[in-house]
DNA sequence: CGGTTCACTATCCAAAAGGATATAGCTATT
DNA sequence: AATAGCTATATCCTTTTGGATAGTGAACCG
C-alpha cells in the first residue's frame, strides 16, 4: 500500500505557516489594541493600561511580553526615581501598518457585504 | 476630578472593530487551511476532511458553517444519488486575496526578522 | 508610620476552542 | 436484511485564553 496522498499539504504548508505566524502575533483580544496605544507615543505600564481598558494587569503584561519578544514593542527601564518603564512601538512594527490596513479594509467591505445579506457573494 | 479621559477609545474603537471583524473571520486553526483546499476548485465533506488532514468532523461541520454564513463559502445540495453536497469559494472569498497575500508577505518578513535576533527593529 | 503609586507576579477560575468518539439518516451494494 | 459510504450532529473531555483578585517591593507623600 503506497502511502495516502497528503503531498498537497506540504505545499500547503509553506504557504500557510507566514500567514499564521501573522495571525499568530495579531490575534488575541488585546494587541490591537495595545499597538493602537502605543501609537500615539511611548507610554507606561499604567498608562496603556488606562487607555485600553478593560485589560487586567495580568493581561497587560502578558500581552507586552508577546509583543517584546515579537519585536513590535521595545521595553525600556529607566533606572531613575522609582523604575521607570517605558512601552513603544518598534520601527518593525510599522511594516505591520499595510497589514493592518488590509484588514480594516476588508472588513469594511465585508460588512457591507454580509448586511446586505448576500447569499452568494 | 472630572471624568476620566476615555474618548481616544471610542475613536480606537471605530479602526479596531473592522480590524476584529477580519481577524475573527480567518482566525482560529481551520478557517485559512479550509479555504486554501477549496481554491483548487469545490470539494465535497468529505474530500475537505481528508486534505485538512488533522481537522475532525466535528470541527470541519462548524468551520464549514462559519465560512458559510460569513458568505465566504457556498454550500450546494445536490438532490441526487445520495444528496451529493459541494463546497466552493464564493467571489466574495476572492476579496480576501489581498489581505491573505498582505499576512502571508508580512509572515515572512517577519521570521527573518525575528531569526536575526534584531532586538530594536 | 500608614497610605499610595508603579510595575509587575501569583493564584485561582470561567469561557472558548478544539479533539475523540459515537451515532443518526440516507442510499447503494451484496 | 446486513453492510458500507456520505454528511453530518451530539456528547464528552482537554487545552488554551482571558478575567478577578490579591500581593510584592521599593519609593514617595503626609
Amino acid at each position: 500500500m503506497e502511502k495516502p496522498v497528503e503531498l498537497n499539504h506540504s505545499e500547503c504548508m509553506g504557504i500557510l505557516r507566514p500567514i499564521r505566524d501573522a495571525l499568530d502575533v495579531l490575534n488575541g483580544k488585546w494587541k490591537l489594541p495595545i499597538i493602537v496605544a502605543l501609537s500615539f507615543g511611548e507610554k507606561r505600564f499604567t498608562e496603556i493600561a488606562r487607555e485600553v481598558h478593560g485589560i487586567t494587569d495580568r493581561v497587560l503584561s502578558k500581552e507586552l511580553q508577546d509583543l517584546t519578544m515579537n519585536g513590535l514593542v521595545k521595553r525600556t527601564v529607566e533606572d531613575t526615581f522609582p523604575v521607570k518603564v517605558t512601552y513603544a512601538l518598534t520601527p518593525h512594527s510599522k511594516s505591520l501598518d499595510e497589514v493592518i490596513e488590509a484588514l480594516r479594509k476588508w472588513g469594511v467591505l465585508h460588512r457591507e457585504i454580509i448586511l446586505k445579506g448576500s447569499s452568494d457573494e
